[in-house]
DNA sequence: TTGCAAGGAAATTTCAAAATTATCCGCATT
DNA sequence: AATGCGGATAATTTTGAAATTTCCTTGCAA
């Protein structure tokens, strides 16, 4: 018979995306436990069900494991943050420099529609400001953009290194007083880089993407 | 009183640095399924401890994990480690070439110490042979090694990275007519590097970096 | 002989509970 | 008053088994 249970009973990719959301997006204070025992009572499954997902995201990097004394929601300093910072901009412009040799006119044509897409919806910030439901929008749209700049670089490592530390990237973020990473700057530098990318300019591209995050770096890096 | 159980008992390291090190030492044919039955008994505990082992492991890019189809030990291909060894070149450049710009007196001998050892290894090596006890010696000498020369880059990120991908790239060489990854020109060209490293040369560092890589990749790269 | 379907065996995944371990709080001692 | 020791409580980790899914084999029909 039809299965009367609304659950979606598919492993646990639910479970997983859920929570690497709310991760990234402020739905946990940096230090803050994560308890198997009321999680597993808001998602309906088993504790252990809990672990095994907590497991893979400590494992990306967005939460903490101490053995024996469970699962923390990754912590937040200025220095993790700049440390995350330099890397992310070495893997931005490998992988930017890389897709502006390697890239055909498909790759223009997705980085030109992130852009656009991306802009869009900062426009739209600007006006009304930063609405829950914009946010969400602007997170998809902004990672969008940054990861179709390095779309066409050819390493598929180089591409889930980069996801990896953009993710980590805004968590350090998000923390930070409502702002989720928007700064009212980030409309004319990403146009910037695009610029530099479509003109095929290694350099100048090089350069706009430091210059964009260069505001997130300790100043003795 | 005092334990009767020779078993460690705390927590699951042992089991995962075994499965580990038979994962980047050949104990596993590529794409050879890990099935948690038989590791269960083997190690002498459950299944459910296995899985949570191996879903690290997975995470950690040495196993591949599909859902509902269980694990299996990372497939090697040519493309695959041509990859591997260009994202391994970038981190293991940038690493060395920060390392020296940042790096003191302490690097300077920590990275000879570690030259000294691997050399005298790679000796024994070309005198006697690859026997397996030697074996093992070598691969942690020449991970020291690699690490000693990036130790000083000041960047948590790009060296648990580095060894996240070190760990992959030994891997796809193990599965190769039991090589291990070891040619007679390593002794050579690991010199080449530290003098380039101890010069402070950058730009020759980098190329002695790239020269000691190149033959792992593809044409087009 | 080939292709397909159904049945059965094996493996994976989830669960609930037991066992182990850490944390917290009160009490005695210094 | 501060420090160290025990016991109670809470959380984590492991376990063994049930439920679900996949894979393989066998039989049937075209």
């Amino acid at each position: 018979m039809a299965d009367t249970l609304p659950t979606s009973r598919v492993g646990t990719p639910d479970i997983y995306q859920d929570l690497r959301q709310r991760l990234t997006m402020g739905g946990f204070a940096p230090g803050q436990k994560l308890l198997p025992g009321p999680l597993k009572d808001e998602y309906g499954c088993s504790a252990n069900t809990i672990r095994e997902v907590l497991l893979r995201l400590s494992a990306a990097g967005l939460a903490q494991y101490e053995d024996q004394r469970g699962f923390r929601a990754q912590a937040a300093s200025a220095q993790r943050k700049s440390d995350l910072t330099k890397f992310r901009i070495l893997l931005e412009q490998e992988g930017a420099t890389a897709s502006i040799r390697r890239g055909g006119i498909e790759w223009e044509a997705q980085l030109t529609a992130a852009h656009h897409k991306l802009s869009h919806i900062e426009a739209e910030i600007d006006r009304r400001g930063m609405e829950p439901p914009v946010v969400r929008l602007w997170c998809t749209a902004e990672w969008e953009f940054h990861d179709a700049l390095g779309a066409a670089c050819g390493s598929p490592f180089l591409r889930q290194t980069f996801r990896a530390i953009f993710d980590q990237f805004r968590q350090q973020h998000v923390t930070e007083a409502g702002k989720y990473g928007f700064a009212t700057g980030n409309v004319a530098e990403h146009r910037r880089i695009v610029d530099a990318a479509l003109d095929r300019d290694e350099a100048a591209c090089r350069a706009q993407i430091h210059a964009h995050l260069e505001r997130n770096l300790l100043p003795d890096s």
